[in-house]
DNA sequence: ATCCCGCTACTGCAAGTTGCAGTAGAGCAT
DNA sequence: ATGCTCTACTGCAACTTGCAGTAGCGGGAT
């Protein structure tokens, strides 16, 4: 049993599923916490039938088979048991940020545009959660007992998002004082900014 | 190639290493832009050199074998052609905040204790990540006249990091007024907290 | 003097994960 | 009749991780 493994089981919890629904509720409802691939979450809820969590059953009414995924009541055990374990250290991957660390390599417009994909992908997250909420708002949150968590984890992305929007807007400032990518190294903004850092100041506000 | 690849070949680009200083470094250097395992950095030097964009040589001067890797001008080229093609979206992976999309299955305590160790996660990185400032203040920098590039990735860490832990003393002073983890569902201050969010205000500051 | 511990310096392997291609039925528009 | 999109998956190669194992070396403890 992999983190996923619980994550599909706890979803498993709320009603059954189909494997098509299953993976791609997973896939918008998880994506912010546990971003996992639609090929994995087909995959998981045969593990937990393997393991004794779910049962199955093969719905063929319209001719091509769907396989409805059930929680058993070992499977809500295994899901009781998980809440009480160790968590996994966050992990952040953001290839743009590799870009910026050997942005010498390149020329200022290939980091500003590196810069500029990260924008576009943040943005595109940022305003789907905020369409999301107003959805709340008109009572369109499939599991209404469970707003009170959707909308906690909410605040959380939308403040990730607003402060890599900040940072981007202040990071292409920066750029803009470089003449060039390379060997720049202790200017005086460079200067500025690790004493701030140094003394973990904001460099965005304040 | 993968982007691993090009990171490894672009700390090449900056000296010669051998594994073991390729592998730490890296995993010094690219924890928080891209953090890959010891194995996976072991591997790429070798994938590197069947290429040709990087050459062992085998230094047994102390009855070990150290593999040295130096890059060629192949791999400067394909390090160059690199910076212009398209960035992958970002990854977050956080399972504390999976724990708390689903924290209706634990207690209060559950969730409580998830996002301390998210707490402890982040603190210590924030930490370490300021006492490397002071070093680059006092000259530390391992390659000089790349700090402008290292400082403005360490801005963005930091306030990444400054973001979390605000989040985390809101998200428990939320749960402390809950009287239980299941089935609130809209309360009053969620609403407030959905209206907000919908309107992409902060809830943190503001 | 010897033994164990920790650091250097890796390799092998099983298991987890991803992206892509492929299969196939159903409904709708052209 | 054909093609397009959506549903509903499976197979496979390649990427990645964690863990175990190997092996030399230096230093302190017994």
């Amino acid at each position: 049993m992999t983190t996923s493994s619980y994550a599909v089981l706890a979803l498993l919890d709320l009603k059954p599923w189909t494997g098509y629904e299953l993976t791609h509720q997973a896939q918008r409802s998880l994506r912010y916490a546990w971003p996992k691939s639609e090929r994995l979450l087909y995959s998981e809820p045969k593990k937990l039938v393997a393991l004794g969590f779910a049962t199955v059953e093969q719905d063929t009414t319209a001719g091509r088979t769907r396989n409805m995924y059930t929680i058993t009541k070992a499977g809500r055990e295994a899901l009781r048991e998980w809440t009480s374990t160790r968590t996994q250290a966050p992990r952040f991957e953001v290839e743009a940020l590799l870009r910026l660390l050997f942005a010498d390599h390149g020329s200022k417009d290939d980091l500003l545009g590196a810069l500029e994909e990260l924008e576009a992908d943040i943005g595109e997250h940022h305003e789907a959660i905020v369409e999301l909420m107003g959805s709340y708002l008109d009572g369109g949150h499939p599991f209404p007992q469970r707003t009170h968590l959707s909308v906690l984890f909410a605040t959380f992305q939308i403040e990730l998002f607003k402060t890599i929007e900040a940072w981007l807007d202040f990071a292409r400032a920066e750029i803009d004082e470089w003449p060039t990518t390379e060997d720049l190294g202790m200017t005086a903004r460079t200067e500025a900014l690790t004493r701030k850092l140094a003394n973990d100041e904001s460099t965005l506000h304040g």
